[in-house]
RNA sequence: UGUCCGAUAGUGUAACUGGCAACACGUCUGACUCUGAAUCAGAAGACUCCAGGUUCGAACCCUGGUCGGACAACCA
C-alpha cells in the first residue's frame, strides 16, 4: 500500500467537474444552484440536494445561488418562498446575496419567446388540452402535427402577443415549441413552453397573463445566471434532451450550463414527496408541515435534529443515480453522534415510581454535584438535589427478574448515579388492584458518589429524582410515522396512509425533572440520562413550563436483547 | 411493446479507470463503564444480476438477456 494520500474517491459529479475544470470548461468558473419552487415546505430530500449544491460550490470555490422556480402563479406562496429561506439558513448555507426567482426573468424569456417565434421554431396552438394529449400520441406511437403547427411567422407572432395582452382565455391559446411530433422523447413532441394563466403572481403582480413552462423557464435561468453544472434529480433525466435544445437555439457563447441528474433521498419508515406530505398536512394526520414525525426541515429543526447532524448525514448517504432507501438508523446514528457530545445530560424520570429510602433522615436534604457532559469537561458540573423519598423510573424496578436484569428488585441493589447506593427492602402496593405504588429501600452512606468508599461494584445504576425538589414537565414521545419500511412503494393498492403508526405520538404529563430544568429555553437540547436525547418544544412551551420532545432515544443493547 | 437510466454484503457508497472487492450504518461477540449510552477490540455477512466473449488478468471493456426505475400536466 502507498502511504502517500489515497486518492479520495469522488462522486460522479465531482468526477465531472474535475474533469471539465482539467479542460477550463467555462473559463474553469464552478457555479451551481439550489432551484426549489415554492409550493410546499422543504424536506430532508432537499436537504440533500442542498448540501451537494452548496457543498460543491464550497468544494471547488466556486458559488451557489438560491433560486426561486415561481413559473406557476397558481400553486406558490409566499409562506412558502419564507420558510424555504429559513430552512436553508438553519442548515447553515449562504447564498451571498444571490437570491433570484425565475419570475425575473420573464421579460427575457418572453423576448426569447418570441426569438424562437421568429426563427420559425415556434408556434401558437388553440388545439385543447385534451385535444394536445391525444394528437401527442403514446410512448410507444408517434404524436400527429398540429393543424396549427404551419401558421406563417407574423400570424405567430401576432397571436402570441395577444395572448400576452389578454385577448385569450385561458388553455384557449399556448405557444408551443416546434420540434419533433414522433420523437421518441415524449418531452421533445413540441411542447408548450408559454401558456395563459389570468392569475396574479406573488412577485410580478398583474404584469403578465401568459407565463413560461418549467421547461422554458429552467435552464435560460440558469443560462441567466452564469450557473455551469445544474444538479437535479433522476426524473429531469428525460427532459435533459430539451433542456439542450433551447440553450442551442437560443444562445451563441462558449458558456453553457450543463445538466447532471442524480438519485433523490429515500430514507425506510417514511414517505418523501411534497404530494403525500401536504397530503398528510391537510387532512391532518399530523399537526402542520413542522409536526415532529415528519422528514420536512421544519419537523426535523421541531424534533431536536441539528444542522450538523443533517449535513452530516447528507455527505455519508452519497451521490449516484441509482434508487436508494436509506436506513432511517444512519439518520439517527448521525444524529446520536452530534448531540452526545453536544447535549447537557440531566435526570428525568418519565414514569415515576416512588422510592422511600427509610434509613434516610427525614428532614435532610443534600446537594449532590453531578458532570454535564462526560464527553466535555468544559460543560461542568451543577448540583442536584437528593432527600428521603426520590422517584425512579417504573421500569427500573421488577419484582421477579430475569437473570440479566441489573436494575432494581427485592433484595437487590443499585447504585443511584451521582448519589448512593441503595438496597430493595419492600415493596408496597394497592391492596385493590396490586399495582406497586411504592418502594422501601435503605441506603449505605459510606457509598455516596465521589467519597472513598463508594468504588464498590454495582451491577445497575439508576437515574432518579427528589421527589420534594422535582418539577413537573409534559414529555412527547414521538416515534417513526410509518410501521412500514416503504409505504409508498407497495403494489397491492393500499395508500400510504394505510401504514401509519396509531402510537407515533404519546404525551406523557406526570414526567419528574430536576428541578433547575423549570427554566430550559425553546430549543435547548438535552440528554435525560439512560433515555434519550431531548429538546425543549419551540411552539407549546411557555416560559417556566417547558414541554420536551423526544428526538431520538439512546441504544439500548438491553432492549434490543429482549426483544 | 418505444426511448433513456440503473444493477457491488441486510442498507448505502467505494474500488487510483483492466490488477488481492473496501468504508460507513446495521447485526453479533468481548472489554470497559456511577448512562445496559459513549468508547475500545473483534466477528459474521458478496458466485460484484445472468450467460457468453476479449484479456495473462474483468465489478470495470464487448455482445445478448433478466430485473428495477423514469417518461404520454397548459406541474416543477
Amino acid at each position: 500500500m502507498n502511504q502517500a494520500d489515497p486518492k479520495p474517491s469522488l462522486n460522479f459529479i465531482e468526477a465531472i467537474i474535475e474533469e471539465d475544470l482539467r479542460n477550463n470548461k467555462n473559463e474553469s468558473r464552478i457555479h451551481t444552484r439550489f432551484p426549489p419552487e415554492p409550493n410546499g415546505y422543504l424536506h430532508i430530500g432537499h436537504a440533500k440536494s442542498i448540501c451537494l449544491n452548496f457543498g460543491l460550490a464550497e468544494k471547488y470555490k466556486g458559488m451557489c445561488n438560491l433560486r426561486f422556480d415561481d413559473t406557476n402563479p397558481t400553486k406558490e406562496e409566499e409562506e412558502y418562498v419564507e420558510s424555504i429561506i429559513e430552512d436553508i439558513s438553519w442548515l447553515g448555507f449562504d447564498w451571498e446575496g444571490r437570491l433570484f426567482y425565475a419570475s425575473d426573468y420573464f421579460d427575457q424569456l418572453y423576448e426569447w419567446a418570441e426569438k424562437l417565434i421568429s426563427d420559425g421554431k415556434a408556434y401558437v396552438d388553440e388545439l385543447t388540452s385534451a385535444e394536445i394529449s391525444e394528437q401527442r400520441g403514446t410512448v410507444t406511437k408517434a404524436g400527429e402535427e398540429s393543424p396549427f403547427r404551419d401558421r406563417a411567422v407574423e400570424e405567430n407572432l401576432e397571436l402570441f402577443r395577444a395572448m400576452r395582452d389578454g385577448k385569450f382565455k385561458e388553455g384557449e391559446k399556448v405557444l408551443r415549441a416546434k420540434i419533433d411530433m414522433s420523437s421518441p422523447n415524449m418531452h421533445m413532441r413540441d411542447p408548450v413552453i408559454y401558456r395563459v394563466l389570468h392569475e396574479s403572481h406573488q412577485r410580478t403582480g398583474d404584469k403578465w397573463c401568459v407565463y413560461p413552462m418549467y421547461d422554458f423557464a429552467h435552464g435560460q435561468s440558469d443560462y441567466f445566471e452564469g450557473i455551469t453544472h445544474s444538479i437535479c434529480t433522476l426524473e429531469f433525466e428525460i427532459h435533459r434532451p430539451l433542456y439542450d435544445w433551447f440553450l442551442d437555439n437560443l444562445i451563441d457563447t462558449k458558456y453553457r450550463p450543463r445538466q447532471i441528474e442524480f438519485a433523490r433521498l429515500n430514507i425506510s419508515y417514511t414517505v418523501m414527496s411534497k404530494r403525500k406530505l401536504l397530503e398528510l398536512v391537510e387532512e391532518g394526520l399530523v399537526n402542520g408541515w413542522d409536526d415532529p414525525r415528519l422528514p420536512t426541515i421544519s419537523g426535523l429543526r421541531r424534533r431536536g435534529y441539528t444542522p450538523e447532524a443533517i449535513r452530516n448525514f447528507a455527505d455519508r448517504v452519497g451521490v449516484a443515480k441509482r434508487d436508494n432507501v436509506i436506513d432511517v438508523a444512519l439518520l439517527e446514528h448521525s444524529l446520536r453522534e452530534d448531540l452526545n457530545v453536544k447535549a447537557p445530560r440531566v435526570m428525568a424520570v418519565l414514569n415515576p415510581l416512588k422510592v422511600v429510602i427509610t434509613n434516610y433522615p427525614e428532614d435532610k436534604e443534600e446537594e449532590l454535584p453531578a458532570e454535564n457532559n462526560p464527553e466535555d469537561e468544559s460543560m461542568g458540573s451543577r448540583m442536584i438535589p437528593f432527600s428521603r423519598e426520590i422517584y425512579i423510573e417504573k421500569e427500573d424496578f421488577m419484582e421477579d427478574p430475569p437473570k440479566k436484569f441489573f436494575r432494581l428488585a427485592p433484595g437487590k441493589e443499585v447504585r443511584l448515579k451521582n448519589a448512593y447506593i441503595i438496597n430493595c427492602e419492600s415493596v408496597v402496593k394497592n391492596p385493590d388492584t396490586g399495582e406497586i405504588t411504592e418502594l422501601h429501600c435503605t441506603y449505605d452512606p459510606e457509598t455516596k458518589s465521589g467519597m472513598p468508599n463508594s468504588a464498590k461494584k454495582v451491577k445497575g445504576t439508576l437515574h432518579w429524582v427528589s421527589a420534594q425538589h422535582a418539577i413537573d414537565a409534559e414529555v412527547r414521545l414521538y416515534d417513526r410515522l410509518f410501521l412500514d419500511e416503504d409505504p409508498a412503494g407497495k403494489k397491492d393498492g393500499s395508500d400510504f396512509k394505510d401504514y401509519l403508526n396509531p402510537d407515533s405520538l404519546k404525551i406523557l404529563n406526570n414526567c419528574k425533572l430536576e428541578p433547575d430544568y423549570a427554566a430550559a429555553k425553546a430549543g435547548d437540547h438535552f440528554q435525560f440520562q439512560r433515555i434519550g436525547y431531548f429538546v425543549v418544544d419551540t411552539v407549546d412551551s411557555v416560559e417556566g413550563k417547558p414541554v420536551f420532545n423526544r428526538t431520538v432515544p439512546l441504544r439500548d443493547s438491553w432492549a434490543r436483547k429482549n426483544k
